[in-house]
DNA sequence: CCTACCGATCGGTAGG
DNA sequence: CCTACCGATCGGTAGG
């Protein structure tokens, strides 16, 4: 038998590749993501991402040094990968907005904002995110404001286009950002914290309802 | 020496009083409600808890048989507790309200619930809970609609008092208590279960524009 | 990079 | 009711 010959590009021992190093890096990553979003922090052991991640403990150590390191590096990949699809709110309209247009637009970020929020991968974010803040406190306010700060950014000014703030009674247009954002968001949000199934067909009259009272045009019949 | 002489009306051996049992053991709940919320349920063992108590690990599990059945009776304690300063929102009037009533009672309704909802208790019942859910599944249901929910069913007999939800455009007024709810508790909530420090001085200008949005008074300049 | 181990700690129980 | 222990598991490391 020849010794350490390639086969599909592979190495047989020795060195990895440069590429194949960052293969296993992110592979290592993935895996110790979806164990610690499953499971959690205590629920996750060294152990059992080594062998789940195909790899020898003391690789993980020599990576990240101990435990929470590796969990901290998990989490901020976490944020980054769930903070980037709301990049899409930025490809709004960048004119001014009438009132008429303002309201199916905010129905539609909503829906959209909504959406992210209750997928599984997110909730688990935040889950594991909360049970550990207290070990972390250095972290939770820089995910905060990459989480629900940036979307609060984000519909701000989207409102600015359609909404004379100067002349308005709430007069702050993150705060009003903000006050949407809970509307839409509200119990849903609660309850798929708590594991509870979502009613998904209680979702779009939610969201009309919420657009109505945010704009003022509901919900005392007038 | 005399043998077991009482002092302070305490025995010195022996099976307990009655009264001496039940004060023990609510001790011990009050002991484990803390360590559990400030530590978590893997933060806090059973011979800390032991320990804290004044009592042996025995007796622990004479009593509630297993770690999980004390986590049990400490939630549902805990939840308990929560929700009795709740019953004073049933102490709002009963005759038909006017608008123009409804809104400084609104106001004083959400800061209520928003302080209530706050409290370095409320915020760790909450963070235990969310960390657990997975663990405990059947529990968050129940819990949630004794929390969440009970708030929801006072808010919607208040605003029922004062609409005719059968000529308004949302028609329901338990989503419309929701969403006043939403409004109020927004991201004060997500932050202190982040265990982000609160601006309590925005805390005002936050319930004022809740319910002036909410009552369809703002936030749009007329 | 793997195996095998370290001390510590855990939930739970035997024995008296 | 207390002490002392059980097996299991943990985070982290030595040794080669």
């Amino acid at each position: 038998m020849a010794a350490a010959v390639a086969r599909d590009g592979k190495h047989a021992g020795g060195r990895p590749t440069r590429e194949e190093a960052a293969r296993r890096e992110e592979r290592l990553l993935d895996v110790a993501t979806a164990m610690f979003l499953d499971n959690g922090y205590d629920g996750t052991s060294m152990d059992a991402i080594a062998a789940a991640s195909g790899t020898g403990k003391p690789s993980l150590y020599a990576r990240y040094g101990d435990k929470r390191a590796l969990f901290l590096a998990v989490l901020r990949h976490s944020v980054d990968l769930w903070a980037r699809p709301l990049s899409e709110l930025g490809q709004c309209p960048q004119h001014a907005l009438r009132l008429a247009d303002l309201e199916p637009l905010l129905e539609r970020v909503g829906r959209h904002i909504l959406e992210c929020s209750i997928t599984p991968e997110s909730v688990a974010l935040k889950r594991v995110l909360t049970s550990q803040a207290g070990q972390f406190p250095e972290l939770a306010a820089t995910l905060q404001d990459a989480g629900w700060g940036a979307i609060v950014r984000h519909v701000a000014a989207l409102l600015r286009l359609a909404v004379d703030f100067e002349r308005s009674d709430v007069a702050d247009a993150e705060l009003a950002a903000d006050l949407f954002l809970s509307l839409v968001l509200g119990r849903l949000s609660h309850e798929a914290l708590l594991g509870i199934e979502i009613d998904r067909s209680a979702i779009g009259g939610r969201i009309t309802a919420a657009v109505k009272i945010f704009l003022g045009l509901g919900f005392v019949a007038r």
